[in-house]
DNA sequence: CAAAAAATTGGGACCGTTCCCATGAAAAAT
DNA sequence: ATTTTTCATGGGAACGGTCCCAATTTTTTG
């Protein structure tokens, strides 16, 4: 079958030149007389001539273009990381390329082998909850396809990585609900195959510790994500002989939902539970009444990952990060207050 | 520069026989011996082989990947249209690449170079605000890359497309407020290049005409879908002699902001004006009073766009829309009344 | 003006895969 | 046993670009 593109070969044979000086003149290479070159961006432009990507990338090893895997991309969060590549890639003359896992492990598996197969020269990857086996990842490794990771982060793989203090985070998030009175401080963690999710639950805890509040399991439940699920917790969670009067969200999404059961319920925000979220999601100044979130700096991350991995990508020697500690950029984040811990003042 | 990647060449001169009998293991063509076969699939297994679809592609001209190019992610809309995308691409055992334009221009056109120049075999698009200019698109389909539309369909071009009906939807939305007793209701209406924003406000237009109600062009104001906009055109329209009572919103996002508006101001919704937003973004039901908004059915768009596009490609014969009127499916919208429009009794 | 240097161009290998065609081997039919 | 058919394999072209090397032309230099 015959493409309908035209090729290098089509412009060489119509100007009765090589093929070889067509390349050159398109390419650029300053051995082109000056007339030939104009004669062949002529013809190449009347004949919409498109570059081959595919010829071009299999005969060079190198493609110019980067992958971004993401677990999900509903909330804001995702999103805008990826806006954030996007900005840094463009300008560097990379391509971007998205992936979207819906969460699933499998389909990680997969996207990951389509990247490859289409010989990407580097990946961005935030890893699905679902995800326990890190074979794809190492495989790309072995490949010399450098890989950054952000936001779920493995902790079994030494990759260079994007993060911000999860940990420090959740101690101020859970603190600041003590200082606004709070001694019952419920806590919807997320599933403890997330790196993130354990380090919430660990600043929950030592927030509690250090002002001497007892750690009470009644009051932490780890669950998958599926917002679903969140009604039955949370009605688990009021049901108690004394309910909370606060809750830890593992994230907005999380903290919404939960939000919903409160107001079904006919109880008030903040007055009778208080309710903190985490990302700050667009849709957390939204609601009402306003989350409590902590702000990531997603734009900032997304670049940040681009340009850990344009590090990488122009390394003249390939990073082994079998022999030596890859590196780790760790951003601010900021606690946003909003009226469903603090009651507005009328 | 030698590539880290197995290649079926490395199989071969393992097991000592022809590249054309390895080609043939891996592809499942029948003529190979059970035997052979079986040694090469594990010596593939055991060498990592990962196909080059580069190679492939380059070879085939066929890449059986498609593409999708969104004028952004934002908003809950353009992802969940992707995953419905997904959904029926990957069961029909393509690829699907994911592009996002910012609603730019030229972004937009960089990105569709980019997916020709790799090849793609067709693409599902909803273009940018900025887009005046179809060239691109027209290229592509002169290069055989059949193109399926939804939401932003260009009237310029004769192309397949999934859409609503924006006008009816409109209408229905428009005659809902006045229903409920408005009367001087303004609309925040979207620029004139989007087709979908002149029929949502011819179908406002005709509900106000429908009712007896003069067409009061004070009250409509078309903006270019900056949200920060929102601020000055909805304080303009709260500060005019006789206030509009009532709005009816181009997208959930504006009809979003121009609440915050509103209730900054210290009026009520719905008392002192009611609210109807477009498509039913995620954040409709959050937002305090709950939006009222017309659903759209995202995941039915994407995958009704996804079939359609399979259709073109797998089509014996190319389908030439300069000569045969190109299909469209219109899929059906439900106005989803919440408080911002009625409310709650208590 | 001849020789050397520089600029421009052409020729062809190479990248990894598929697929057509030819060849050889095994199985079936006479 | 010989011919025919089927099955299994090998060889090599093709896809579109880049790039190295050689050939040719032009320019520079002594």
């Amino acid at each position: 079958m015959k493409s309908k593109y035209t090729t290098i070969i089509d412009i060489a044979k119509q100007l009765n030149i090589s093929k070889s000086t067509v390349s050159r003149a398109l390419t650029g290479h300053p051995n082109v007389k000056e007339h030939t070159r104009k004669a062949v961006l002529e013809l190449a432009s009347t004949m919409e001539y498109q570059r081959n990507s595919l010829a071009l990338g299999f005969s060079k090893h190198t493609t110019h273009t980067v992958g971004i895997m993401v677990p999900e991309f509903m909330s804001t969060y995702f999103p805008s990381v990826i806006v954030g590549v996007q900005d840094v890639m463009q300008a560097a003359g990379y391509n971007v390329v998205i992936c979207q896992q819906n969460e699933s492990y499998e389909t990680e598996v997969a996207n990951m082998k389509l990247l490859l197969s289409y010989r990407v020269d580097g990946i961005i990857v935030s890893h699905t909850k679902e995800t326990r086996n890190f074979d794809h990842f190492t495989l790309a490794q072995r490949r010399g396809v450098p890989l950054v990771f952000f936001n779920r982060v493995p902790e079994e793989l030494n990759v260079p990585n994007v993060i911000v203090n999860d940990y420090e985070a959740a101690f101020q998030a859970v603190e600041h609900l003590i200082r606004i009175g709070r001694r019952r401080i419920a806590h919807l963690a997320g599933p403890d195959s997330l790196v993130n999710s354990r380090l919430r639950r660990q600043g929950y805890l030592d927030a509690l510790k250090k002002h001497d509040i007892p750690y009470n399991p009644d009051l932490v439940l780890s669950y998958d994500l599926t917002i679903e699920k969140v009604k039955i917790y949370m009605k688990h969670f009021l049901d108690l002989a004394t309910p909370p009067d606060a809750l830890f969200a593992i994230n907005d999404p999380t903290a919404i939902a939960a939000m919903e059961v409160v107001k079904a319920k006919g109880l008030r925000i903040p007055q009778d539970i208080a309710i903190v979220g985490f990302s700050n999601d667009l849709s957390a100044g939204l609601v009402y009444p306003g989350l409590t979130t902590v702000a990531q700096p997603t734009g900032e991350i997304g670049r940040m990952a681009a340009e850990m991995l344009l590090q990488e990508l122009n390394a003249k020697v390939k990073n082994d990060y079998s022999i030596k500690k890859a590196p780790t950029t760790q951003l601010p984040t900021k606690l946003i207050i909003r009226e469903s811990t603090v009651a507005k003042k009328k």
